[in-house]
DNA sequence: TATTGTTATACTCTATAACTATA
DNA sequence: TATAGTTATAGAGTATAACAATA
């Protein structure tokens, strides 16, 4: 029996259907990103943020600048500058100067981080495709409809200035 | 743009619909988790490892045992050491002796913990039905019901043992 | 010997803020 | 003044391992 189980285990009936959809949900989500986590770090060593970096730079051949990866990744600019320094010691990206501005900087991936990546993504393709295995391609379809209406609900109240008129 | 639109912004077709799915998936946890961890730190000056072990504590009055709280919460038992001696100065849980194991104690909530957890409770409920509040009654059971296929398939990746005959 | 729980330690991930160099 | 990036620090959250007390 899981935490979402046994959460709920003794007294279902009091809980709306939208807590039990929550916790199934974090359930699911923490399942599949654990095991990309282990897996990463077992079979290549590295981390999701790193992965995540590299992800980033892999659709942007000519590189990124710190506060675009910062914005991209969703993380503060101190973070992106330790993940960076971590992927530039292991030789996968390096920055580049920005001729404009001198106080700027490209990231972008080096001929071996571009290689490793494309293993890595590759992999990791295959976790994802096997997590939903169980699923049909309409069932697919359904729940990453609904899941983007729930998704759209969430940011527009993060974002209260959008769709409130 | 998210980080979910940027990262398929470009080149979508080359990617299988279960990654995108993926990514809206864990967009979606984040956004909500996200939320819930910044209002609980607002509105009651706690944690979602706190809040999450005193709603275990919730569901079982005669309180739970330290290693029974590590397997339900998923983390390992020095942490639910921390977790508790955090709870217990803030006069919302207690250890109580075992009659039986002078080694092992019991962890309940005290009237003040129960009663706060009931309101936090009660909020939190709020936030999780409004997270939803896009989506039909309808299409919550089926959310509900595809996430739970890929749950168990998740579990069963964990779990080698269940399923594989 | 095994188990319950605590302590110590370390690592990942994140945010905030002070700082340098340049614009 | 504002911006790009770095550095320093703090805190949440987690795991591992050594340890004491008890079974």
């Amino acid at each position: 029996m899981d935490k979402e189980a046994r959460l709920f285990g003794t007294t279902p009936a009091e809980h709306p259907e939208e807590l039990r959809l929550w916790l199934r949900m974090l359930t699911c989500a923490q399942l599949i990103e654990t095991q990309v986590r282990a897996r990463l770090r077992d079979q290549f060593d590295t981390t999701l943020p790193r992965f995540d970096l590299m992800a980033q730079l892999d659709r942007a051949p000519q590189g990124l600048k710190m506060n675009e990866l910062s914005r991209r990744m969703m993380v503060t600019g101190g973070n992106v500058t330790g993940i960076t320094d971590q992927l530039v010691a292991q030789g996968l990206v390096e920055r580049v100067a920005v001729p404009d501005d001198r106080r700027a900087h490209r990231v972008v991936l080096t001929t071996q981080g571009r290689a490793l990546f494309s293993e890595m993504a590759n992999q990791h393709e295959g976790w994802i495709v096997e997590a939903f295995s169980t699923l049909s391609t309409r069932e697919i379809a359904t729940l990453h409809r609904l899941l983007g209406m729930v998704k759209a609900n969430a940011h527009s109240d993060t974002h209260p200035s959008i769709g409130t008129v």
